[in-house]
DNA sequence: TTGATTTTCACCCAAACGGGTGAAGACAAT
DNA sequence: ATTGTCTTCACCCGTTTGGGTGAAAATCAA
């Protein structure tokens, strides 16, 4: 996850360079700058929603306070962890997570046992619940 | 929804026409062009990131055809089913919610047995989920 | 008052779940 | 190379849940 973090990063700064480049070629010709402007603005549009998209946070979620001590993201769980989390918050239990995973069940009841650590609760209940307010799934 | 995308979306048309103006009055001098267009990215880029947060849609619960048969609400529940889905969705355990209605656990058992034929589902955690998706509970 | 609905509770049994421990292979980071 | 994390799986045990059946009060409408 921290390797996501770092190719989003270097992806960025390649973007950048690339943009700074094309400023300076275009810098002679001064005519068709609101075209190039224009441009621009719409790049960094998408970029910045495509960024918003990735480095997507829980948002803090409206008007509950939200546990100042537990204020986890998606970061904070491994790819297989959400996973299982999303399948959880659908209903599902123990067994068609397995089969939905090719993963034996003992396997799902450990990255539960997990989920259940990192979010300070104690059934896929809680969890499923707890997962939406800190809006880890939709 | 629809009143929401309008304001945003005239928001965006006063910004845009703010920036072209803008651009007017700056196109005089040629030389900060590189400072000014660092601007506009980095305005578009945050406008971006915004958009992208307010505009953000409930994802629509990944590919799950929503039952189109089955379409119910408060009024198909009694005052003691709705009791027992309030707390079922908040994850309490069945003892939990006998103790907080003062009932048994076996009451408890017989209202879930009840809801769960009401949603078409088989277990407390594909109920919790059917409830949010119904908008039965918050 | 009669009947329908709701609410309450009990018993039984099988399946699912939660908690603990242990461990192996893969893979990245230091 | 060693550490750390992730992923995988197994075993045991007790608790919880789900499903079925039955039934007694209470409430409410016809």
């Amino acid at each position: 996850m921290t390797m996501m973090i770092v190719r989003y990063g270097a992806l960025l700064a390649v973007f950048l360079i690339a943009v700074e480049t094309a400023t300076r070629s275009y810098i002679s010709q001064p005519n068709d700058i609101e075209l190039y402007l224009g441009g621009v603005a719409a790049i960094f549009l998408v970029l910045g929603i495509f960024v918003a998209q990735k480095v997507k946070k829980p948002a803090a979620a409206d008007g509950n306070t939200p546990d100042q001590l537990s204020v986890l993201d998606r970061a904070d769980f491994s790819d297989r962890e959400l996973d299982v989390l999303l399948f959880l918050c659908h209903g599902y239990p123990n067994n068609e997570i397995a089969d939905q995973l090719g993963i034996s069940g003992n396997t799902v009841k450990t990255h539960l046992k997990n989920i259940y650590g990192k979010l300070g609760v104690s059934n896929r209940t809680q969890a499923a619940a707890e997962a939406k307010l800190l809006k880890i799934v939709g």
